[in-house]
DNA sequence: TCAATAATGAGAACCGTTGTCAAACGGAGG
DNA sequence: CCTCCGTTTGACAACGGTTCTCATTATTGA
């Protein structure tokens, strides 16, 4: 489950397993490096990034490609499979699982002749608050 | 139904049009840029970029981001809103649609008070040619 | 045909990300 | 506690896809 090898804990990795932990929304690497560094902590934006991705194979952190072709990394609440529906203003992001699409995925896929099927899904809105303003 | 304002056609287009019409998979611009000039067909990179993106805005093509992040194109059968199952090996792609999956995805949204829904949805596997192989 | 305007192309610029490599660090053994 | 060695870090260069610039060329409508 999640073997995260012959990791080293590292003040650099603690301090963004931290960030991450207080951020609800999806955030890019360079977004995290710059609130690392203005909160005085020191942290070379190369060792962000190869963390974050690191962090993103062993399941601890979500990735998702933003439009322009950025990564925003999470720290969701749960490590299983699930989707995300976030604001398109805000950011205000909520987890979200549905057995019903998981199977319409593999079905409509396999029907085709596909097998080892996978799937990315992305919901985006606007949330209460932001439709509200 | 799609206007595409005061566009001018172009031999460029054209060309373009074509090459996107004899294509099953998609493709990056940078290599359907390849395959016009290895066919004699010259046309600047930096207008393969832009009419791509304004047929994207058109509907006249699909667009995705892969995996290491560049946009590859293609001209579906249907101008409709779809998904697609695409083979991970040889790109061979499937267009789909399913009405369960739309509604899932709204309502869901919903539920958690989001409005104007948006949201993408890929699905990839091995098809039966290159599963067998 | 002629001016007005849109499209093109070559190359530079952009920007997120990854590679480089010497210095700093952490951990197991002594 | 000290040393040794593989891991991690960080400053900076390099990379790659995409976008910008702007002078030139093509299309349109009169
Ligand atoms: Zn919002
Ligand atoms: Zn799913
Ligand atoms: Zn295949
Ligand atoms: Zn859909």
């Amino acid at each position: 489950m999640t073997d995260q090898g012959t990791r080293r804990p590292t003040r650099q990795r603690a301090a963004l397993a931290d960030e991450l932990a207080g951020a609800a929304e999806f955030r890019s690497a360079q977004d995290i490096h710059a609130s690392l560094t203005a909160s005085g902590t020191r942290v070379g934006l190369a060792t962000v990034y190869r963390n974050l991705q690191a962090m993103a194979t062993d399941g601890e952190v979500d990735v998702i490609r933003t439009g322009d072709g950025e990564s925003v990394y999470r720290a969701c609440a749960t490590a299983q499979h699930h989707h995300h529906v976030v604001c398109r203003v805000c950011g205000h992001t909520v987890e979200v699982t549905g057995d019903a699409v998981e199977r319409w995925a593999d079905a409509v896929a396999a029907e085709h002749g596909f097998s080892e099927v996978r799937h990315t899904l992305e919901i985006d809105g606007l949330c209460a608050d932001c439709a509200a303003r």
